[in-house]
Parts: structure tokens; C-alpha cells; sequence
DNA sequence: GTAGGGCTTCCCATCATGGGAAGGTCAAGG
DNA sequence: CCTTGACCTTCCCATGATGGGAAGCCCTAC
């Protein structure tokens, strides 16, 4: 199997198979005379395993090493689950991160006519609540001094 | 005001201050005698007002059309809103995408009996539930004869 | 006069991926 | 036999946003 057949059947990009050659994720595969990569069926396997903890948002580092626990027979359960479950808090923290900006935003949206008028409170939040400077004019404030 | 402490004021760093400026974000500084580059309150305001676009998520091209329709006074507010608007969507896309994977994660997490025995279903899911290949040098290798 | 801290520019690294050029290889069809 | 087109190879560059660090200039304090 030719690399373009690879990717094929892995869904990992040739351009990607290759990258994850080059850093290591993956042994060199064989060469045929033509000094095409050759892949057989664990090969694809491989990359296949790789995909799908791309897919489940594990980093090329921790993918790496759930393949090398994938691979290690007297691997421990434990190990394995100590990566998933440090990445599941990873996500979590992010997830958090991000809901904390929608929380903000769709209020501030909410509140913001969307109309024709120039009046915006998500500019004014944004701009700590306080005028735009460059244009450099009207002082007028909207909170208390 | 050096860059330092405009840095210090805006909290957005030094290097970030260059590159705004660099890629045109922000326009260049005055300088003064010795080339430091000099800024005031009104720039300030500006690194302030990136620095929160940012906190929410936006990428700098978006905060680049944010600061461009704060500091246009005829501005209308739904050009503000339809930015962020869609920012809102993208965020609320990348949260269901994470909770998917947390959501399977958690639930191979669950599964997984952690502890000092090989079996383990994360694996199991990641292999696309068939067993593992090449767990040595001791695999035939396609070379072209 | 020297030590330090701040400033300047320039280059490199990250992470994962894609784009594309320049050139080799192979199979099909004229 | 030769062309065409679809592969493959390596190599370099770009992304987005940020940080690290080197080499060298500037200023202030001692």
C-alpha cells in the first residue's frame, strides 16, 4: 500500500503521515525500490489509532504515549486512565474558560440594540466603559466619576 | 510612557505590544530621541480595549474590526453585534465539540478499571476495539525483496 | 567608569496542519 | 516509443498568538 492508499484508509493525511514520520510518532515504514513508503495493514492500524485520539483531543505528546501503552502488553489500566483523565479535566477547564466568554458575550449582545445607532454596551464593556479615544473627541461618560 | 510600562498599565506585554504593532493592529508609536517607543494614555486605552477582546475569546482579527468600528462614531451597533454574534456561535461549536469528547472520554474513564491490569477499554475505543499490532521489532517488515 | 535595567531589532520555537515547487516514477493510451 | 497524468519524493514556507533569547544601544545610580 502506497501512502495515498494509507491516508485513505486511516483518514490521516499523507502530508500528515509523513510529519508524524519525521517527529517520530510513527516508525519509518518500509521503502519499495521506488523509495515510495510502503504500509501494511498495521500501519494503518496505527494511524487509525492516532486519529482517533486526535479526534478525542488528545495532543500528538499524549497520543504518543497512549500508542506506546496501546502497544506495551504489560501496560497498567491505571496508566492509561491517568492520561484520559487528566485530558477529560484539560477539556473541562477549557470548556469552562470558554462558557465564561458566551455567558459574557450573550449578555452583552442581549443588551445590545443591533440596530442602526452607534450606541454599543458590548464596545462600551470592551472599552472598560469608557469613551474611544483615537477619534479623540466628546468626553461624555456614562458611569459616575 | 516606555513600553514597559504601558505594558505594565494595559497588561498586555511588551513583545505582544511590538507585534500589534507590527502587524498592523495598532498604529506605530511616536518615539522619542532614543528610539523607545513613547505611548499615552489613548494608546493605552487601546492595548486595554484589545486586551479584553481577547479575554473573550475574539482573534485578533476580529478585535481588529472591533477596534475599528469603536473608534468609528457613525458605527452601527449591529456591526458590533454580528461579530459577536458569530463569535458566540464559533465558542458555542468548539464547547459542543469539547463536551463530546468529554462526554465519551468520561464514560471510557468510567469504564476503565485504573488499576495495575492491562485490560483496558479506552484502548479498547482508541484501537477501534480490535487489538493492537507491532508490539516489537519482531514484526514482519514489508521490505521489497 | 561601570553595573544594572530597560529599550531596540532580529531570529527561533511552539502545535498541528496545509500549500506548493521541483523532480522522480509508473501505468495507460496514442 | 513518447506523452500525459497521477502518483510519489524532499524541501521550504505559512498559519495564530505568544514567548525566549541574543547582540547591542541608552540611561541612571553609585
Amino acid at each position: 500500500m502506497n501512502i495515498g492508499q494509507a491516508a485513505e484508509a486511516s483518514g490521516v493525511s499523507a502530508k500528515m503521515i509523513r510529519y508524524y514520520e519525521q517527529i517520530g510518532l510513527i516508525r519509518p515504514s518500509a521503502r519499495s525500490d521506488n523509495n515510495y513508503r510502503v504500509y501494511g495493514e498495521d500501519e494503518v492500524h496505527v494511524l487509525r489509532f492516532i486519529k482517533r485520539a486526535r479526534s478525542l483531543g488528545f495532543s500528538l505528546e499524549e497520543t504518543e504515549r497512549l500508542l506506546a501503552l496501546w502497544q506495551d502488553r504489560s501496560r497498567e489500566s491505571a496508566s492509561v486512565k491517568a492520561v484520559a483523565v487528566q485530558h477529560i479535566a484539560d477539556l473541562k477547564r477549557r470548556i469552562a474558560e470558554m462558557e465564561g466568554m458566551v455567558k459574557t458575550l450573550s449578555h452583552l449582545a442581549h443588551c445590545c440594540g443591533g440596530d442602526g445607532r452607534p450606541d454599543c454596551p458590548i464596545l462600551e464593556d470592551l472599552a472598560g466603559h469608557v469613551p474611544p479615544p483615537i477619534p479623540a473627541a466628546s468626553r461624555s461618560r456614562r458611569r459616575a466619576p
